[in-house]
DNA sequence: TATGAATGAGCTTTCATTCAT
DNA sequence: AATGAATGAAAGCTCATTCAT
């Protein structure tokens, strides 16, 4: 019994570490974008050795997927209680959300677009990687479900989803303006966006 | 007289050179992303050698620059001709141009990405790149233009502009199917936004 | 305790591996001239990899600045050595020691020429490379304090220094001749320019 | 008849493309120090293509041999001219004129150190550097031959010699301080070498 | 378990030299 | 004779990854 309680504070032991470099590389990965952080800042950063971070993420490239998964959680919590709430123009209120989370979560639809270009996973990655897509595509597909007279809702979330990741990456390193104003600006479309969903489907 | 004609002449032989590199590059980069390819790859794709590339490419990024531009040119006059063609569901009918284009000019949108990913460029760069972008977005705004009683028609373009990249990006590298069902899916996707802009468009 | 062991440990387990890239290049450097020796030689005649030097040497100018500094502490011990001792003729005593010296160790005398006649460095070298010709200044100096009756003392150590360094380089690789003869040629001349210096000093 | 002179015209006009090239290397080179120019910059500043150069330089180093050669020519014209002038401290004066001679040809000084330093030139560049400091050292000679009790004078003229050229090489890149700083400076430290040798000679 | 020194393949870029025209 | 486009071998430096401790 000791020795399983012993295995747990261990395990938890575990866990903290790699929160720890996960959330180093996270606010690392935030300021320089993916082929900005190297390791070993990623190691400083986090307090750790290099080869620790070896210890836990066999290559480079699983950090950010962990990564990436992490953040959908948080996203997914964030649109189901969006969801729930009810109201009106709820894809509007959808789209503000998604894209707040985004920019309170840069790196994670950087990583998501990283993937998406890149296209250079290895099995495993690819699938973690597409499971985390969707999840929220799940999510956005509850709301084109409700409405009634549309199309295939799975192909509406799934458009509705690209457009908001397209509107991000359009706008996230626009040179020659403040971050308030680029975000201000991507709610701006985000919204546009929305409003052209929500109109048909009030129709 | 001689003189000029030896001057065009290699001006044109000049262009040729740099096409050979441009196309070299533009393949090599529709495989493998902007960052798989190396300076070696594209000499050895373009049969010359590494030094060669550099008479006319100072930097590694003006190539790719180069090659956005190049893919600009021949967008913006495929939206033009479906501009001025006319018909019904104007909207739906570009954004199947532009996804279009886009397919069969994988490398343009990516470096479009990429560049907006990265953000990473110099002056005269980026400028170049802004450049691209607003001619695009230009084209679109006509479309915008033309109805009454909607928004500002350039956020309009903007927010469907940023809606079909996106969607291209969502699905360009899509794990375990053919080029054949992406495209398809692509087209799907973004047939399905514009026929939101569309509806709104004319209610 | 058994901490600070250790770390002493390191430290000096680090000081060995400098030493063996310093003298690496130092061999390297005595044979072939500064331009002459590439990183990848320093690496392989030190046993070890190209990055192992970055290590140690962020940059390789770093190195050949090091090699010039570890120099001069020896050189500086030995003029004040030969200061102390007193006797007569001092400033052939001193001429024949400093070209002593720079023959056991061609290298320094090669890079303090380099680094006068390409004076690229950048701000840090700079000051160091400086504060290893002031210290040798300085010590030559005491010298010429020494006597009564003579011009600047500084004026003096200093033209007396570079007349010295430039006989080092007139002979250094006097093609034609072995390595004695050109020593011995090298301390007749210094001793030569000595005895003008010294002669005045005892008028 | 014909034919030679026009043979003859091509020979002058060959000497002038020539000259043409030596003129703007020597230009780029006061300017840039030895490694800092290249040859497509010595093509463009004098006008010619690179492959131009080669048919009369086969090789890079040829035309800084070419150029010290050059160099020599005047500065033994001017230190003959000093010598036969005759006057008062003679030594001095020399020191003077030489020192001054460097100042108006940097590049000239440069290339000798550097050859001295580097010494990797061919059989017949070897001899062509030496041809041209035996040349000035004869000069030198001169002066030291005509004073009784003094000691062999073709060591007191390499000595001289060697003094002067470092004390040029100690200064010319001195940091902090403008060209006529330096140029002061630097007569400065010949002079009272100068007058070591002139005192001991006048004994 | 945890370290970080060590690796070395690989990158972009430079430039003396060549050679078809 | 004259060109300059083309070459390609190197160079300095980076950094993901390994492994002896």
């Amino acid at each position: 019994m000791a020795n399983a309680t012993l295995l747990k504070l261990k395990k938890s032991e575990q866990e903290k570490r790699r929160k720890i470099i996960l959330l180093a590389a996270q606010e690392l990965f935030s300021k320089r974008g993916i082929s900005g952080v190297k390791m070993r800042d990623v190691a400083r950063k986090a307090g750790v050795s290099v080869g620790f971070i070896y210890c836990y993420f066999p290559m480079r490239t699983d950090i950010f997927v962990e990564l990436l998964e992490a953040g959908t959680g948080e996203i997914c919590d964030r649109l189901d209680a969006e969801i729930k709430a009810g109201g009106p123009r709820p894809v509007h209120r959808l789209a503000k959300t998604y894209i707040n989370c985004l920019h309170e979560n840069k790196m994670f639809f950087q990583m998501m677009s990283h993937f998406m270009l890149e296209g250079r996973l290895s099995g495993k990655a690819l699938e973690r990687v597409n499971g985390v897509l969707r999840r929220i595509m799940d999510k956005l597909e509850v709301m084109f479900k409700n409405s009634e007279g549309r199309g295939d809702s799975r192909i509406l979330a799934h458009s509705f989803f690209a457009s908001m990741n397209g509107i991000m990456i359009s706008l996230v390193n626009y040179p020659g303006r403040n971050p308030d104003e680029i975000k201000n600006r991507t709610l701006v479309l985000a919204e546009t966006v929305a409003d052209q969903f929500e109109q048909t489907q009030n129709k």
